[in-house]
DNA sequence: GTCTATAATTTGATAGAC
DNA sequence: GTCTATCAAATTATAGAC
């Protein structure tokens, strides 16, 4: 299909406004109208360049999810040591998700509100995380007496809910904790270094 | 407003429907008809006992919130040394949120959906987390120089983070750690035990 | 209190002119 | 490709009989 540089602006457009809507409001909650308006156009023509809503979500669920699992692969199962890779990790998957930080809360969501589509359609040879090689380096680490025995699933487990969580539950944490915007924002950027430190104190012998 | 026998068991039926269905679909994503269907009395019925969608959600979400938060104030409040808070925070808590496995992610979607109704109308003079008297008891510890020097703010955010984010990610969890229901259940029971003391790992002198 | 039937409204989607 | 106008379906909400 040829696309002409007005198409893509356009469509470039519509994909920007539907970020936002789908987003901020979820597929349920979000409104073609909505959509529409954000991008300064009218609903006609947003099915005209996505067929439907259910089409259009996709994109943009697949482009969000797209953002947040590969890095997570590519940091567990890149060549190097354990400490170093829990501190890249928190480095730059904190550094990923300020730029969008309602992208985890989004995903998150989406899969639990419909599992099946999930692990179907969207889950194809795609870059899931595949865990193993850093729970076997875990335990690798462990044998050699290098650092304390810890269950490798629960040491995953716990790295990744401090790293994602405040994101999650961000609206909770500023109402509850008293964090404005920007506070939060300085929190998370000490979180980075805070979070590695903590556990390899943790898991030190 | 007197309410009959009958008229409480219809009002019984009704909310354990729309309790099922909005925690499953959220406020967006939920029907009225499934409710109906669920509770097996049909809509007029519905809004009958609850005028409107609002005012039904209203209710089921005030009930929800109102049996996370409360625990938590309780614990961080009680009269106990700080490692004995933090045991029974994931003890309890992690209990709790078993019975309830989508509530956290429900709670917190729907914060997010609309943070200035939470902020307003829900959180009035309710059972709002109140993180001060924890935050000054571990600056207590660090003074003692019982345990190690850690932004006490940031040592909250771990704990809630590994108690809380298991279960809101647990659809992921599932799928990309490959782990069912069962073990999901085992690994959650034995997080009760694991993130206390990898906690008290962390900050030992 | 509970039902059937229906109104009222919202919203996704299409037809057809330009 | 883009718009206006409109349809069709879904969904909330109400009227009125029992």
């Amino acid at each position: 299909m040829v696309t002409s540089a007005k198409d893509k602006s356009t469509e470039e457009k519509i994909l920007a406004a539907a970020r936002r809507v789908f987003v901020r409001d979820g597929m349920t909650g979000a409104r073609m109208q909505d959509i529409a308006d954000e991008a300064g156009i009218n609903k006609a023509l947003l099915h005209y360049h996505f067929r439907n809503k259910k089409k259009l979500f996709e994109v943009v669920f697949l482009e969000a999810a797209g953002r947040l699992f590969p890095k997570i692969n590519e940091i567990f199962e890149a060549d190097l040591g354990l400490f170093e890779k829990i501190e890249r990790f928190c480095e730059e998957y904190v550094t990923l998700v300020m730029e969008n930080p309602y992208l985890p809360l989004f995903v998150l969501n989406e899969i639990n509100r419909d599992p099946h589509y999930f692990l179907g359609k969207v889950w194809k040879g795609k870059s899931t995380p595949r865990p193993e090689k850093l729970l076997a380096q875990i335990k690798a680490e462990q044998a050699a007496g290098r650092i304390r025995s810890v269950d490798p699933l629960q040491l995953l487990m716990h790295l990744l809910s401090m790293t994602i969580f405040p994101f999650v539950a961000r609206p909770m944490l500023r109402k509850n904790l008293g964090l404005d915007e920007q506070t939060f924002r300085v929190v998370m950027e000490q979180r980075k270094k805070e979070i590695p430190e903590f556990i390899i104190h943790a898991i030190r012998i």
